[in-house]
DNA sequence: TAAGAATTGTGATTTTTTTCAATTTTAAAA
DNA sequence: TTTTAAAATTGAAAAAAATCACAATTCTTA
């Protein structure tokens, strides 16, 4: 079922379209050549926080959390990004540090573009400027839409939209009919929702219970996405 | 005294450069003429989240609240832009409808720059395009931050943290020398806080009591910025 | 000026969330 | 497979925050 008009989907993800899919063959010839594609294992570290950024990376396939780690050690997770989406060009963009860190979720290929390259480019191009510009507008929307989330929802509502959201992130890699499933660990998952695990697994247990997901050891599968709707508060508008 | 090295002034504020001032003469010909400057009273609505956007505004002088109401009627202040800053882009470079609200926070001169006018200078412009993507990719980092200390910071720490930042923004209008007033309603800053008036209202007393800030009738004056600092947790890293 | 409305402030109660302490389960390594 | 470490789960207590009810003050405006 589609969540159209049930749920803003939109309001959570970067992606509107690859920014650097089917680029003009001028432009992306600057690029192409420079992409060093990296197998990342499992929880791996991209970038940290803080640190000078000497490039851009091109997620070919995988997911990556983006996230911060606060004074007292606690790690908020600000986004997962998915296969095809690029991450690392604000920090250059800016000409700061990286606001972020970046870490893989699961097993992931990325290719790194060197600054030079991309600020190349981005020079000489008319496309690439007006893909970023619009991205980073949306991403305004999505983050804008994240603090109102965190402002006035409480944790249950909070992991009820994740789940939503994760569930289609998720399910880009599931084939057409399987069962899509959430596959992450409880404390990352508590650190999307702002919360901790203990919290996580109470809710998640709830759930499990009222027949709206079903556990098959971390993984989670959304048997009653209407109901998650219904308890995200989006539902009945 | 200066915030530089005790608190990250600079996490909290889009504007790191105005985008319009400066622009190369023959870039700024294709705006300057086709803004129109209004008056704005106090609390009076400038554009209307989930409306389609018609143009940008330029706050010539004036503060305005950039929110978002949830499905509950809740008001989340996302931001609040002062003097010299521009609003209302992200809609326009997104191609999307505005994604959050604005409306004065005091008496403001806000001019007008139609849709049109703006993105004919954008294409034509090489300095326009880098500093909007500057800008963008900066408020990036000051959401990104907004989100982690709504997940993980207390009232109290958000509110030390709020009276800090609008502190640097009331500071604009104050004479040298003089003392600084934070002048908004209970509500607002409740509302940028992200709680209830009462729980402000409660901090603040506490505040007061401790001889932190002193209040003179709606308005806040900040005594010991240190202590806010402290409170805020930034201070003792 | 007085009436009414809006804002500010206080107290008490309820709900939510966090934190602490264990236990069970699962995953990883020898 | 056994051992060990890490992750998931449950329960109870403490702390934080939201909510409700209402009083006091300030602001509007008739």
């Amino acid at each position: 079922m589609s969540l159209a008009g049930l749920f803003p989907i939109d309001k959570w993800n970067f992606k509107t379209q690859s920014i650097l899919n089917n680029l003009p063959e001028n432009e992306s010839a600057g690029l192409l050549p420079y992409m060093q594609e990296q197998r990342y294992g499992k929880g791996e570290i991209i970038f940290r926080e803080g640190t000078r950024a000497s490039g851009i990376y091109f997620i070919k396939k995988g997911k990556v959390k983006k996230y911060q780690v606060d004074q007292a050690g606690k790690e908020q997770i600000i986004y997962v990004a998915n296969t095809g989406e690029l991450i690392g060009y604000h920090a250059i963009l800016a000409e700061e540090p990286y606001p972020d860190s970046a870490a893989t979720l699961e097993e992931s290929f990325i290719a790194f573009i060197p600054k030079e390259n991309f600020l190349n480019v981005l020079e000489n191009s008319t496309e690439l400027p007006r893909r970023l510009l619009k991205t980073l507008s949306h991403e305004f929307t999505v983050l804008t839409n994240s603090i109102s989330v965190f402002a006035h929802r409480s944790v249950r509502e909070r992991l009820a939209i994740s789940l939503i959201v994760l569930r289609e992130k998720f399910k880009a890699e599931t084939p057409e009919g399987k069962d899509i499933f959430i596959n992450l660990s409880r404390s990352d998952l508590a650190n999307i929702v702002g919360t901790g695990h203990e919290n996580i697994v109470r809710f998640l247990s709830e759930f499990k219970a009222a027949g709206i997901i079903t556990t098959h050891g971390r993984k989670i599968c959304v048997k009653d996405i209407r109901q998650l709707v219904k308890i995200s508060g989006y539902g009945n508008v």
